[in-house]
DNA sequence: TCCTTATTGAGATTGAGTCTCAGTGGAAAT
DNA sequence: ATTTCCACTGAGACTCAATCTCAATAAGGA
């Protein structure tokens, strides 16, 4: 599990001409360790917790790499901060987002994934990734 | 045409218990007159070169105050600039992003709509509202 | 082990957006 | 029309996430 995630680290950077470093592996170690929405800071601070020596910009940094290779999915909820969560298996999702607690569920519904594929080609376009987040409110009663 | 807007505007400071100002209404006809996804600063931008003194924060906070109302709709592209267009009618319609151009494509399917009450209906939840952004490429050739 | 050069950390910088506060002006009351 | 109150405005300071700079450090191939 570990030495698997590990190695999938080290494939990517390989590929990608990089040098595999010990900040690199805590801060995919720390996003892929939880499955939680969380923040730059946080992922940074957690770290830290953990007498790991790593700075802000390299937490940024090396979460740009993620990114960039899919090891890691961005998303923004609106209060300007980004949010980071690990995609080890390739399945996507959206999510809910309830305003009153502040929960964030996940969802996948594949008419729903369809659907937006078909309303892009009658566009001429098709889709490339797409941004799904529903604002809810638990049923009044 | 312009008289009805300014009576919109008028109405909500009314009902707000603000006041009427030419700023305010400067901001809300620059707006008001284009249809494009422009962010604060263009907004800011063009009602100075129209050689109307204003400033950004009151660009800002009219801003806030017209969204709060429902007369202008806010959407985020990714870039950390919000975006802001009008909203006279009170249609909703969602976005396709081009990555390659740019180009934004407003588009409204209801089905798309009722589906995604559905599966917030499922998780014990009611939409109150969402963003939904497909960044599409031109199909190629 | 040496050597090249990518990487790192501390702190400066950026940039969108917000806040402060003294001066201004809308509009209700007279 | 004048007064009076207090919401509004502008200039610029401030916030905060994210990026950039650059000298020092450390991968990792030879």
């Amino acid at each position: 599990m570990v030495d698997k995630s590990l190695k999938v680290l080290k494939d990517i950077l390989r590929k990608e001409g990089l040098r595999f470093t010990s900040q690199r592996q805590s801060v995919w170690d720390e996003i892929r360790g939880s499955h939680e929405h969380r923040d730059a800071e946080d992922i940074y601070m957690c770290i830290r917790n953990n007498d790991v020596r790593v700075s802000r910009a390299t937490v940024y940094r090396t979460i740009d790499v993620l990114v960039k290779n899919r090891l890691v999915r961005k998303m923004e909820v609106g209060d300007g901060r980004s949010r980071y969560e690990p995609r080890l298996d390739d399945e996507h999702h959206d999510h809910m987002i309830c305003e009153e607690t502040g929960d964030i569920i996940e969802f996948f519904n594949e008419e729903l994934e369809n659907l937006q594929e078909k309303i892009a080609n009658d566009h001429g376009y098709t889709v490339v990734r797409h941004v799904h987040q529903l604002f809810v409110k638990p049923f009044p009663e």
